[in-house]
DNA sequence: CTGAAAGCGCTTACAG
DNA sequence: CTGAAAGCGCTTACAG
């Protein structure tokens, strides 16, 4: 496709056509018009020489949750092997910047995107409409069937952590969970339940209480949970910073952990081995899943057919000194 | 800058160094060498249109430091602000991948750099005959004349805390330094040495230990200073993570912080609010660094002359509960 | 407003 | 292995 078909399909000449596409002035209304149609019939691209850009665009909505470097590393990771440079962008709460933003992708042309980022169905169309594939991390809402996606076995996940507590002996066991829309953690919740239900433990609803996947959403829950009637041996939180959190609470109520209170996090953040005592926690393997999710991506990006449009890596368990017997 | 240039200037035909260009047979290796060379050596993009690429690099040896968020957010924000895409690098520890690197990035053209790792100066001097300028944030080692940078008050912040301290009746004031070539902790160390100066307090010899910036360095530096004779009454730790150390042997040696022991730390990382007792240290505001460095790094890119080439922002004294009144 | 002609940067086919 | 020549897709300057 040339702009000479472009001109003997329309029967005018190269150079008005190429004026036409270079959006010179010198050219009557009506034949632009025309120009312009038999160009959108064809579907010519300006000379659109197939160069590829070299660049993965991964998108984050905010980049302070401390897992935001570990998915960097993965994807720089896979990216340097390929010899591909990695765009990151914040979109930020806000979201002002958005429409700015895919406009500015758009310019760039990336060979693909990794998003953590929740993409409207509006963006994700506009990439499709350019033939830019994309990945996304760790989805927190249901995905349209054929979306290609990467994450982690929550529900396996939730499922060992609650095991590793009743193994311990632990029947009263609470779960600080999260907003109900959180894909993840709504399978860290089934994996909980399924996990008290196949040993016959009674999942009391006063056990499960909803709070923000943060240091303080975390403390509040579990000063809520410490000071109920019939407070919990141990508390599976959805996060680690929840899990933080826990620590603080339970200071503040006089228990210590894990003598008195048992507590697992979600995640293995750097943080999980440096607080007192070490927090065992469901390690996420958030490097091999941007590794993973890059790598889907760029086979896309090349026209590849994906062997498979969705991942799920596995979580494991990593016990380290916060949960103990139960004693008495 | 087009391949008959490089053909001219080779002393080969055009015809030959187009071969070249796209990995074609037929050509003597040796006079391969010589175009590539040439190539090299002027720059040459294929159909290179000199358009901005609206690109910023941002270049990290290592990104696991937890304070690689902050600068990323800081290059993002001002990025974004001028509608420009930040692409990330991680050189890692090996440097294998350095080669290669230099040579993406000059594919990419950015408009600018910068960079949180050393660069060597034959990459600077790369970059220099591209007319791709670059700022060096934070940097560790002496820079050469007109080499712009953005740091931090290093010195006046080794100052305020080892201050903080004297004012709180401290007297024997150790601190965990670190390795004598990063210029940083060398500018800390001056400032605690000043304020104790000022203060007529002695710096013993056994008072300053070396230790790498690490959660283990700090704990073995803080083994041995508090297992020595004369152990010290407060620790000023180079860094947060160090400090995180220290708690650990105050712990192992049965000190309370801040009863036995204050403790300052110095970044100001998000788990020096999280650590019990939250952490006393030196807020180092590396998002505004970040700002700054990637604000002077497109300027420089758009050709404007700098109105200065080294920035240098104010560190604070950030007081939480880790540092108390000396008793006994 | 239109397009013949010249030109640009590059590639290809082929003679030496 | 090398490069003169032809050709390709496009743009530019300009005659009508």
């Amino acid at each position: 496709m040339t702009i000479a078909y472009i001109a003997a399909s329309t029967g005018v000449s190269v150079p008005t056509v190429s004026k036409v596409i270079n959006g010179r002035s010198g050219v009557a209304a009506e034949t632009r018009a025309r120009v312009e149609a038999a160009i959108r019939e064809f579907g010519y691209q300006r000379s659109a020489p197939p160069t590829r850009s070299n660049l993965v665009e991964l998108v984050f909505d905010q980049l302070d949750d401390m897992w935001g470097v570990q998915i960097i590393r993965g994807v720089e990771r896979m990216a340097r092997q390929q010899r591909v440079g990695v765009v990151l962008t914040e979109l930020g709460s806000g979201r002002g910047g958005t429409r700015y933003w895919i406009d500015d992708v758009i310019d760039r042309r990336p060979d693909c995107l990794v998003t953590v980022a929740q993409l409207g169905e509006e963006q994700r169309s506009q990439l499709r409409a350019r033939g830019i594939p994309f990945v996304v991390f760790d989805p927190t809402v249901e995905l349209p069937d054929g979306v290609p996606f990467v994450g982690a076995t929550n529900w396996a996940g939730g499922r060992a952590a609650t095991r590793h507590l009743i193994g311990q002996g632990h029947r009263r066991i609470a779960l600080i969970s999260s907003a109900d829309r959180i894909l993840s953690c709504r399978a860290r919740l089934d994996g909980y339940r399924s996990a008290m239900e196949a040993a016959g433990l009674p999942v009391d609803g006063d056990l499960v209480v909803q709070a923000g996947l943060s240091v303080d959403g975390g403390r509040a829950a579990a000063l809520e949970l410490l000071r109920g009637p019939q407070p919990p041996t141990a508390i599976f939180a959805s996060n680690d910073l929840q899990a933080v959190g826990v620590y603080q609470a339970a200071r503040v109520v006089g228990l210590r952990i894990p003598a008195d209170l048992s507590v697992v996090g979600f995640d293995d953040l750097p943080i999980a081995a440096l607080v007192d005592p070490p927090l065992t926690t469901v390690h996420q393997p958030l490097v091999e899943m941007a590794v993973a999710a890059t790598e889907l991506a760029l086979a896309l990006g090349r026209g590849e057919r994906a062997p498979r449009t969705g991942i799920e890596l596995a979580t494991t368990l990593t016990v380290r000194q916060s949960t103990a017997t139960r004693v008495g």
